[in-house]
DNA sequence: GCATTTACATACAGGCTGCATGTAAATTCA
DNA sequence: TGAATTTACATGCAGCCTGTATGTAAATGC
């Protein structure tokens, strides 16, 4: 009878649990913050117990980990929708960096992403994070840009990640007021200025 | 009798006691992080009580601040003591930059100023104490630089906000293994790259 | 159809933060 | 110089939070 609306397999009751959970936990971090925001309250938030949360995840910080893993993810698949990938290269860096700003006006997105994140996890772990989802599209588009000769040859790793730290840096000026276009106009003069060294 | 060595005026004792909860406070913020580290331990690492911490700090996020402030000024200081102030301007931020890199690889500085610091502070904050310590330094060689036509002119207030983003991300990369000359030489790319286009 | 595993709910222990209360020393003031 | 007041702490308490241990019903494997 009520077999349909009430039995659920196990796989689907864990995906729910779990999906709940990881909302309600990026609800309420990129609100108040990791430190201020209790188990108590996502579980309050999801409509699950506590020991929903200790069961899924081994503590609060892996919950955490995974509403970066998400975030990070969304903040990913937005830069590539906007991305033209036939321009040439340069041009592909200014469409990306502008892509990535506007992302990351999400509300709470640069607190989570750029403060706590690093706090929390590490720089180790979201250096593996990033290295999987936002600074992917960054050093692939470095590295086309090197080998059609309109940048400087330079190790990719380190101009990928002192690059990407600008990008963070601008997407947290303009999360305090600051003017996207401000923040944009120095990154291409930077960007210009390797670019002429070939 | 032992009134000089019992006897202490209560600005003596304030000074003591506020000195002993930082240091002690800064050995542990830098050694297991902020959120890792109670204020049982840092009382009785100072040798006094968690009634003295109170009395003197609003809370443990004040007695942070303390600390961060501190180590923000010494890394400054450092800075300072290694910049020839008489070369010429792209020069001086080179030594500059180095000198940076050296002064943070002090064990645990780039976790307290650069993880924790944004984290628990908020970014505000960190920019308002880094006008005063850090990145003044940077913001008066990079005028210096464009008012002598070595730099491209633009907005000094974002070009120094990224270009000390950058150097914080190096300064990470040296904590986590990365050859200091290699971040470096980046840097110097990136620096020279906006000194062409005068 | 039974044994086992899975997905939770509930209860508990330990620790930590901030505040309230108490006390002795230092400072102020008459 | 002695009393009143303020300062510098020490101690104890209340509330909250995290992680774990234990119990139970449903799902899965055999």
């Amino acid at each position: 009878m009520q077999s349909d609306s009430m039995r659920r397999s196990n796989q689907e009751r864990t995906d729910a649990t779990r999906a709940a959970l990881v909302a309600a936990a990026r609800r309420l971090f990129t609100g108040a913050g990791y430190a201020a925001t209790g188990t108590p309250e996502i579980v309050g938030a999801a409509g699950v117990t506590r020991g929903a949360l200790y069961h899924h995840f081994a503590d609060k910080q892996t919950l955490f980990r995974a509403v970066v893993e998400q975030e990070a993810a969304a903040v990913a698949s937005e830069i590539e929708r906007a991305a033209p990938d036939a321009t040439d290269a340069i041009e592909a860096l200014r469409v990306g960096g502008r892509a990535y700003l506007e992302a990351m006006r999400m509300p709470g997105r640069t607190r989570l992403l750029l403060l706590d994140g690093p706090a929390v996890l590490g720089r180790a772990l979201m250096d593996e994070i990033d290295a999987r989802h936002g600074n992917r599209a960054l050093r692939e588009g470095l590295t086309a840009a090197m080998r059609a000769g309109s940048l400087a040859k330079m190790p990719v790793g380190p101009l990928t990640a002192l690059l990407g730290a600008m990008f963070d840096r601008a997407a947290l000026a303009v999360q305090q007021g600051e003017a996207l276009d401000d923040q944009l106009a120095v990154m291409d003069a930077i960007v210009a200025g390797l670019a002429r060294q070939t």
